[in-house]
RNA sequence: GGGCUCAUAGUCCAGGUCGGUUAUGACGUCGCCCUUACACGGCGAAGAUCCGGGGUUCAAAUCCCCGUGGGCCCA
């Protein structure tokens, strides 16, 4: 019979059909039932080309959990957004137009943003739907949409209303030439030539003197404390102990701390606020009260004495020489000192302590706690990462950025009196260029307002995604039926922030847990182990590799590489390579689709062998899509289809399905089974690799598509175990074949092996395998 | 500096909870073979002191301790 496959391998150009079929089957269409499987898909950001090729497998792999619950017969609802607040893609507007932020008008830098972003989340989109993802693009969200912005200030104005935000003063990385604060992002790290200045401390009470080395001597007058190694015995007798700081004469304490370096200087460091970001974390560690010696204009203030009013550069020159003339000057060196720049100005930034607004967290580090433990993290281990963060939490959350793209800070402050005023919640505010739609001044009654001008941390956007989703505020019915979610898959590298955010605000928003389930990846590394970035420029851009080989050899790729919760590298040859195993799938197929389909069949020894085996891989595979570990099951699937179905049963059974020299009964029982087996394959294959197993599902089995079925959840019809055989089969096989190639034989010849007797009962599939005598 | 995590052939990976045959499979390499599903294939071969050191044990890739190295997150 002529097999309804003639191709003679995959051709990953039928994926194009086949989206299409999909898409005008409307096959992963969503209606709320009562009971539904909500995926909080993490919004991508596209912050420019290439997008790398861990997040394409990342994204696949949401896929595989989508599918893998839509077989288990779970109505599945898997919304697809964009991440489109935040910094990122101010840098890229800046430096594709030439222009920078702050030097453009408001509104006009805005919409360069918005073009930017709509060009490269169009790409972004394609490749999402050319890999197969089965979600919801006719109502993709944006982060930056009105709705969505409606929604964080909504849930910013009812947490405003109750008390859990706050103004407070923190240190921040501050370039005065560009008379702004920048992010961590924005700063670059130069080698400057500086003076290092060991100057000499007094021990009060006793003769001793301490030498400190220190590039910054102006900040003398900001100093709160001396530390040292608490394993430096130079220093032990002196722990607790005063020490004067020369000029300004004040007294501070000299502790232990482990930051300090025994072999840098005297391994004695002054802590002053602030020198550098280990001065900031010093002082919030050891609780210590800030100083601000340095003010907005980029010049010492007059805590500073004489030294008020020169900038921070003059003044150490100036100090340098009176320590000098009053016998605190040890010596100078000159060094090359690392030392933090702004990216656009060039010039060394100052940490000055700044009026940010602050969300209440710290309180709520035991309820989030809980609420943790009620969630079910895959892989478990990574729950972990949470635990270790909410032990480490010890300030509140600052949630005001001085940028342009992001959700506005809804807050108009009294012209007269600086009363802030937040509006009702329900609408999307822009306070920068919008009239208060508050009339009077609820403290003094002035007209007069003037619109906060910051805009929020990101992730208070993307902190609230299961409440978007999930249409909260917006339609009351859906959201009782959608939340709590049920899963939010995420990589490792944001648990921090995005998972325990979302945590913090969506219980602080419902007091409930936005999610069941949470699903940890690993991160896509390069072949040498490294963490992709655009910066090192080991990224992989997955547009032109899944064009190349398919967005299915693609996904296989992704699944039988990548152990779920661990870290993976990537890598091209590999993934064209796992191609082959497609093809030995379409080849099997290929030669079935000569056999017409059985639906019953009396089962011979060979039949049940390999039917035993099955149940074991169904046993395996369920075992990985239940923990949503597609690794599992892709491995398992290799292996069975490759070494024991093609490479053992179908060899054997070749002859039977023939019919030549056995009977009908024969011959159809060995039919029935390899049907059975190739659509049982096909169906556990089926999240993993959508497209192919759907052209052959139809092909072969039905015109319903295979996504529409259940997934086979175990193989127990055929009680007999015949697995004990496996080892002897395969021994048995490869003896004969190794016993022809050393007689120089053909494998068609015949030849004279008898069959051990363990096996009789295979001894007629053998025979006509072999071609034994 | 703190935390998490990993270490098995040229490369990737399994096994590790619960110690016990010859340490799994794939990619790559080499040799032979067009055998009517497949040369994007078949068969076969070579290739690993399971990171180092110590301990527990009749027995350690596996359990315990101490190192070393990589990765990521935080500071």
């Amino acid at each position: 019979m002529d097999p309804k496959i003639s191709e003679k391998a995959w051709n990953p150009e039928l994926e194009k059909d086949i989206l299409k079929q999909w898409e005008e089957g409307k096959i992963y269409e969503f209606t709320p039932q009562e009971d539904n499987y909500t995926i909080d898909t993490p919004p991508p950001y596209p912050s420019g080309r290439p997008w790398h090729i861990g997040a394409a497998a990342h994204y696949s792999q949401i896929d595989m959990i989508a599918r893998t619950a839509r077989m288990a017969g779970k109505n599945v609802y898997f919304p697809i957004g964009i991440d489109r607040n935040g910094l990122p893609v101010e840098l890229y507007t800046e430096k594709k137009h030439k222009i920078r932020m702050r030097e453009t008008e408001r509104g006009e830098f805005l919409n360069l943003c918005r073009e930017a972003l709509d060009d490269l989340e169009a790409e972004m989109i394609l490749i999402m739907k050319n890999l197969g993802i089965s979600g919801d693009f006719a109502n993709y969200y944006r982060t930056d949409s009105e709705e969505y912005r409606t929604l964080t200030q909504s849930t910013f104005i009812d947490l405003w209303k109750k008390g859990q935000v706050y103004l407070a003063n923190r240190p921040n990385n501050y370039d005065w030439v560009s008379g702004t604060t920048i992010a961590d992002a924005e700063i670059i790290y130069e080698d400057l030539p500086t003076k290092l200045a060991y100057i000499k401390f007094k021990i009060k009470d006793t003769d001793r003197e301490i030498v400190i080395a220190s590039t910054r001597p102006e900040l003398l007058c900001a100093c709160r404390t001396i530390i040292v190694n608490p394993e430096d015995e130079r220093y032990t007798q002196y722990i607790g102990k005063k020490v004067i700081v020369p000029i300004t004469n004040a007294e501070v304490e000299l502790r232990t701390h482990h930051s300090a370096k025994q072999e840098f200087g005297s391994g004695a460091v002054m802590v002053c606020s602030y020198g550098d970001q280990n001065d900031v974390a010093l002082f919030r560690e050891l609780e210590l009260e800030e100083i601000v010696a340095i003010g907005l204009d980029g010049r010492m203030t007059k805590v500073a004495g004489e030294y008020a009013g020169l900038k921070p550069k003059q003044a150490r020159t100036k100090i340098i020489e009176d320590l000098e003339t009053n016998g605190f000057l040890e010596k100078t060196e000159d060094i090359a000192h690392r030392t933090p720049v702004s990216e656009r100005s060039k010039t060394p930034i100052e940490i000055i302590p700044m009026e940010e607004y602050y969300l209440k967290q710290k309180e709520a580090i035991e309820k989030i706690k809980n609420l943790g433990q009620e969630i079910t993290f895959h892989p478990t281990m990574h729950k972990q990462i949470l635990m270790n963060w909410l032990e480490s939490i010890n300030i509140d959350w600052p949630i005001s950025r001085r940028r342009y793209y992001g959700t506005e800070i809804p807050i108009w402050y009294c012209k007269a009196c600086s009363e802030p005023h937040v509006p009702e919640p329900g609408k999307y505010y822009k306070p920068w260029m919008e009239k208060c739609p508050i009339s009077n001044c609820t403290k003094c009654d002035s007209t007069e307002f003037v619109g906060e001008e910051r805009t929020f941390d990101t992730w208070m956007d993307s902190s609230v995604s299961p409440l978007f989703i999930s249409k909260f505020n917006r339609d009351d019915e859906f959201f009782k039926k959608v939340y709590p979610t049920s899963i939010r898959p995420q990589a490792k590298d944001i648990v921090r922030t995005w998972l325990y955010y979302t945590l913090l605000r969506c219980e602080q928003i419902t007091g409930q847990k936005p999610w069941s389930e949470a699903w940890i990846m690993g991160y896509g590394l390069d072949e040498k182990g490294m963490k992709m970035s655009k910066s090192k420029g080991n990224a992989i851009d997955p547009l032109p590799v899944i064009e190349k080989s398919g967005a299915d050899t693609f996904r296989f790729w992704s699944a039988s590489e990548i152990n779920h919760g661990y870290d993976f590298r990537c890598n091209e040859q590999k993934i064209e390579s796992t191609k082959k195993f497609l093809s030995k799938l379409w080849n099997v197929s290929r030669f079935l689709s000569s056999f017409p389909v059985i639906k019953s069949g009396k089962l011979f020894a060979s039949d049940k062998w390999i039917l035993s085996e099955l149940g074991n891989l169904v046993k395996e595979c369920k075992r990985g899509y239940d923990e949503y570990n597609f690794f599992v099951p892709a491995i398992a699937i290799r292996e069975f289809t490759w070494n024991l179905f093609a490479a053992h049963y179908i060899e054997m059974v070749k002859g039977r399905a023939y019919g030549i020299n056995f009977s009908d009964e024969e011959r159809d029982g060995a039919i029935f089974t390899l049907h059975k087996v190739l659509s049982t394959i096909l169906k556990l294959l089926a999240p993993i690799t959508p497209f192919i197993t759907e052209h052959l599902w139809k092909v072969l089995y039905s015109e319903k598509s295979i996504h529409k079925e259940k997934q086979v959840e175990s193989e127990s019809s055929y009680l007999e175990d015949f697995t004990q055989f496996t080892k002897e089969i395969t021994e048995f096989n490869s003896n004969v074949w190794n016993e022809k190639k050393s007689k120089e034989l053909s494998l068609k010849d015949s030849i004279a092996v008898s069959v051990p007797e363990n096996l009789s009962a295979f001894s007629k599939d053998f025979a006509a395998m072999h071609n034994l005598e």
